[in-house]
DNA sequence: CAATATTATGGAACCGTTTCCAATTATAAT
DNA sequence: ATTATAATTGGAAACGGTTCCATAATATTG
């Protein structure tokens, strides 16, 4: 491989002239430009990364930190960060915090610093697997973070997250508002911060309204196609009879659906089912799926502009509003 | 940042001895090796991985190359990647490659060359978006490579793909071995090499039967739940009937099998409907979809485990054994 | 116990950039 | 022409490790 003293003597300059017009910073007069720039294509000259980075400081790269435990950002998302990413050319790295430990914020922690220490410029911390302490600890030493699907009070700027608690409200209310009464209920996997905001949200709505839900009614599931279709089955089999199910999220929605039309119910005509997330498939289930929507890939972005005028300097502008809104499509029908 | 030289200052040794430390090669009497992870510990040194590359050109890191064209690689295969990675410490570095250029094998060529650069010990090349002969002249500079998704002929060990042409002549014949004659189909995206193969393996199996598909029963799809849907909509408005229908894909099986639900036809009574992929949700449709499983995740741990060996000299073993296999379900039936 | 083999150790040189400053050259102003 | 100012340029020093070799300390051998 060539280098730039290579490329230096080639050129008839010094090293410094060659470094100046890698950078495009600082100045050089377009004689010497033209000659460096042909004796780097004659050379096949690429800068090493390592000796870049080593005498810059600049790593061009972020670290995506997350464990699968809290829901795995979906592929679609993470494209998305990619190509965000793309055109300032830094690269992302990925790394799945999940250590057996028996201490998990220390081992959450630790893992972060790895991940820093690989060399990333800034790193995106998505889900709720760190304490805020933690968070606001690791901030002041390493400030260049952002957090995705998280909220932390006293970092807002740097917190990107849905409202989850509203979304499960805003469920709740419009199962009432076609006139359930009876609600059956397809928990998520309660380990993290939303999957309990979504819960409350729901059930407070239903509370508040004064339906309750019979606990024969609610199944606790975890998020995957298998418990969504053994919890619809469960519920099927219990005496309490309901009108209309909630599911924590999409995935277990459709095969709660399939389960029940499996056992002869009609969906919605028996039974309503609202999902969560609003996957690219929920338009084309049978029926197509009502649910919430959950922009996923618009809070990724913004949280990825964020970091990048973090790390680069640079003015994106940033848009904080992921509101929930909920998609009628037609696996609800209003009860008569 | 604590570095080798404060370590070895605070230690009371020389640089060379806390390198041999570091690394664990080279020996270090036990008195020493305590002193100096004292000593680390005491200033929470952690070596500076550009330093590191930079001296060793080991980087530490291998690269992911691929185009989103060609279909993306799944989130629980690139999970599966990283895993497999993570025992030896080494990152990944994920790239789509798509440029819109028009010479696209140039274009190909250089990202690759640009993800080489960025400090990669070596990457998996994903899918057929490169053409062989790009590939064994790229073999030749730089040898730590290997194909997932596609085959080379003259480097069949660092190829690591499946035999799309005999798993679509098995579905071509799983069809017609339960007695249909009256097939319809929705294709994939004819971009790839692997939808070629698919697509003649499974017509092939037809002719060699004798059972011929009428052309208003071919329905051009592109593996998305939406051409899923309008295909099978498609479909169903031709004058020709059918018994079966074959999906490129399980995602066009899935919205095909809502869309002729919703319209009222019978799955798997009126007609028939077999997947390609075996995704995880194949189990959890109404009804239970049979499907092609196609061993992605087994294929990637095998150029991984592969990518290992010839990058750090290791001995990992390796399966090449990627057989196709037809998973029977509930939503094929033998015609009568 | 001397001679030899083995294990430990220190540190200079190097990896390929960027950064900075002093020196040179070109340009503008008087 | 002379001076002030701005634009270019070269290259030493630094970034923080690894490598290698010469040397020192220990262990082994006959």
């Amino acid at each position: 491989m060539a280098t730039i003293r290579d490329v230096a003597k080639l050129a008839g300059v010094g090293i410094g002239t060659v470094s100046r017009v890698i950078s495009g910073k600082g100045s050089v007069s377009q004689k010497t430009l033209d000659k460096v720039s042909d004796a780097m294509a004659a050379l096949n000259f690429k800068p090493n990364t390592s000796a870049q980075s080593l005498s810059s400081k600049r790593y061009s790269t972020i670290g995506l930190w997350g464990t699968k435990s809290s829901g795995e950002m979906s592929r679609a998302t993470l494209t998305k960060i990619e190509r965000e990413l793309q055109p300032f050319d830094v690269s992302l790295i990925t790394t799945d915090g999940e250590r057996n430990s028996p201490n998990k914020p220390k081992a959450a922690r630790e893992s972060i610093d790895n991940l820093i220490n690989k060399g990333c410029d800034g790193i995106i911390i998505w889900g709720s697997d760190i304490q805020d302490y933690d968070i606001l600890q690791l901030e002041k030493e390493f400030p260049n973070i952002v957090l995705l699907n998280h909220k932390a009070e006293s970092l807002l700027e740097k917190s990107f997250a849905f409202d989850h608690y509203q979304a499960g409200y805003i469920a709740g209310q419009y199962l009432i508002d076609n006139g359930h009464k009876n609600i059956a209920y397809i928990t998520g996997w309660f380990d993290t911060f939303d999957a309990n905001e979504r819960h409350h949200g729901f059930l407070d709505a239903l509370n508040e309204n004064n339906v309750s839900i019979h606990k024969n009614l609610i199944y606790r599931g975890d998020y995957t196609f298998k418990k969504g279709f053994e919890g619809a089955n469960y519920l099927f089999n219990q005496e309490q009879s309901f009108t209309a199910l909630f599911c924590a999220n999409d995935q277990s929605a459709m095969s709660a659906i399939s389960a029940l039309s499996i056992k002869g119910v009609n969906i919605p005509d028996d039974v309503s089912v609202l999902g969560y997330d609003n996957m690219n498939i929920a338009s084309y289930t049978n029926p197509p799926l009502s649910t919430i929507n959950v922009p996923d890939q618009k809070m990724a972005v913004s949280a990825v502009r964020k970091l990048i005028n973090l790390c680069y300097g640079s003015d994106l502008e940033i848009d904080y509003d992921f509101g929930a809104k909920l998609i009628e499509r037609q696996s609800v029908i209003q009860l008569s």
